[in-house]
DNA sequence: TCAAGGTACATGGACGTCCACGTATCCGGT
DNA sequence: ACCGGATACGTGGACGTCCATGTACCTTGA
């Protein structure tokens, strides 16, 4: 499905080419970087959505699914799952609405608390969890497109940006 | 602006663990990867937008002008723009209407190509973008959050999944 | 010459993301 | 007991992304 490289030149290489022409060298790798992560995430979500696709999930909702799969109780308040999946509570709400629609959770009333909802995963939904996950495991997780040793590397290193950017 | 760790659990190493203790070993690696790119992407998206904002662009719009401005005639057909960008088409579209509106960029026919549109950079875009490069150099990619060879490290591998994912 | 297939764009729709705002509820201090 | 600030969600809007479709136009081969 990749197209063999066509001869073209790295794109991003010679962004950074010019940054230093230009005497932004000490921000050239930083630029590189940032455009790197940003077409990284491109390739992984495409990958991902492939995957998904003829299962009618996404990536978002997909998380949303495994992380109430893993819950005690199969159901976590809006706020918790927004928190854990580090996105915009509003997302969350947006996923629930379809994943609801889906039949794969439901809402509740959560009875600790009259302000929230509770999002309940439906045996549906945790059976189309698990036949994502298989596919995910096999057609993605496991062939994620690099080395054993430099996925590991790109894992820590993400690690760090993350830690520096306050996420734990 | 980050709030420092809230001795929460780092949520991906969490997953991973889970994925782990579900027999999902092979594949744990792969999906703190892949789990990790989405985030990092999202931090960096946030921090470029966040400098971006107040000049009224957004990364994709600011990356369509320095396109622009480092091409010789400072225009550009879409489609050659949407290679380069590696963005789909329709993409580049939604941007350019956004800077005509703007301002900052004009469309003319191609003379060499009757199907063909011309994406051209006005003397205010080509402002705009070199004022948005030093704010940008300055507040983001002169510190991208991580040590210099961690950057080095990660703009490497990541150069390498763009490598196998086709890309050139 | 001319018909068939491919290319270049624009449009409309779906999706996920965030922000700004409003409403309902909880909680802490007086 | 109560009032004010904080919290939990939902709605509506903006944005960028992609896909599917339609409409021009180019180009190739018979």
């Amino acid at each position: 499905m990749a197209p063999e490289g066509t001869g073209a030149a790295d794109p991003i290489a010679e962004a950074r080419r010019l940054w230093a022409a230009h005497g932004w060298e000490d921000a050239a790798e930083g630029m590189a970087a940032v455009t790197s992560v940003m077409r990284a995430q491109q390739i992984m979500q495409a990958r991902v959505d492939e995957v998904l696709r003829p299962l009618g999930l996404t990536f978002s909702r997909y998380e949303l699914l495994m992380l109430l799969h893993f819950s005690r109780a199969g159901s976590l308040p809006v706020t918790r799952a927004s928190r854990r999946l580090q996105v915009h509570p509003t997302s969350v709400t947006n996923a629930v609405d379809r994943l609801e629609a889906a039949g794969l959770v439901k809402r509740c009333p959560d009875p600790a608390d009259g302000r929230g909802t509770l999002v309940e995963l439906l045996p549906a939904g945790r059976e189309l969890a698990l036949l994502a996950t298989g596919r995910l495991n096999e057609q993605v997780f496991r062939s994620p497109g690099l080395p054993r040793r430099r996925v590991a590397s790109l894992v820590g290193v993400l690690r760090d940006l993350r830690r520096g950017a306050g996420d734990f």
